[in-house]
DNA sequence: AAGGCGATTGCCT
DNA sequence: GGCAATCGCCTTT
């Protein structure tokens, strides 16, 4: 599958935030491949108070100022990650945070990253939503980090391709999650019905 | 140089 | 449902 191209990200960024559900994200590591298609994401945008570019570039978000279709990766609470999708032209300080998908390939992966207890190796349905249901998680299952800020989905270990076509209806807006800035803004968007939906 | 806080998660009650 | 964990970043002295 090919890499969505660079005209799909430098759209308007709700609109981007809503079609990529149902997308496919990839990464390839060496031998590793782990997939999942995206099934929540939120929009952060550039006259956001919630958004970390609010304030202008800073070392910490300089890639969100980037073109669109390059990765932010940010750290927070001390111990997690969350991964962006950079959106719109350079310099405009937009972004999407993924909030979860469904994992389609590399379990075994996935698991190995997220449960400590890795000589448990059943996955029972709490277990397998577990996996990629919320941003951290996300990113933990996917092992992104600070270091892949940046990266050009374009031409990276990481790509996001298409995926699944949405039935019409299937997408729902509501609040975004976990902020207190902006918080009547309903700019999450999540497939209905789907198990990794990380809040209904 | 110091202090507050966060786009979260998991454990405990 | 409540709350601790844990630390880099940003703002303020």
């Amino acid at each position: 599958m090919r890499p969505l191209p660079r005209s799909f990200y430098t759209r308007s960024t709700l609109l981007v935030a809503k079609e990529l559900l149902g997308k496919r994200i990839i990464r390839t590591d060496g031998k590793q491949i782990v997939s999942g298609i995206i099934v929540e994401t939120e929009a952060y945008l550039h006259n956001d108070p919630a958004s970390h570019s609010f304030n202008g570039p800073t070392q910490r978000n300089s890639a969100m100022f980037g073109p669109g279709g390059h990765l932010y990766v940010y750290f927070t609470y001390g111990m997690h990650y969350c991964a962006n999708v950079v959106t719109g032209p350079k310099g405009m300080g937009e972004a999407v945070l993924i909030r979860a998908v469904e994992p389609t390939e590399g379990i075994e992966w996935m698991m190995q990253r997220r449960f400590t207890d890795r000589t448990d190796s059943t996955l029972d349905q709490k277990r397998h939503i577990a996996l990629t249901n919320g941003p951290a998680k996300f990113a933990q299952a996917f092992g992104l980090t600070t270091e892949h800020s940046g990266l050009d989905l374009l031409n990276s270990e990481i790509i996001i391709t298409n995926g699944n076509a949405l039935a019409r209806g299937s997408i729902v807006a509501s609040t975004r999650i976990g902020i207190t800035k902006a918080a009547e803004k309903r700019w999450r968007f999540f497939v209905k019905g789907n198990a990794w939906v990380s809040r209904r």
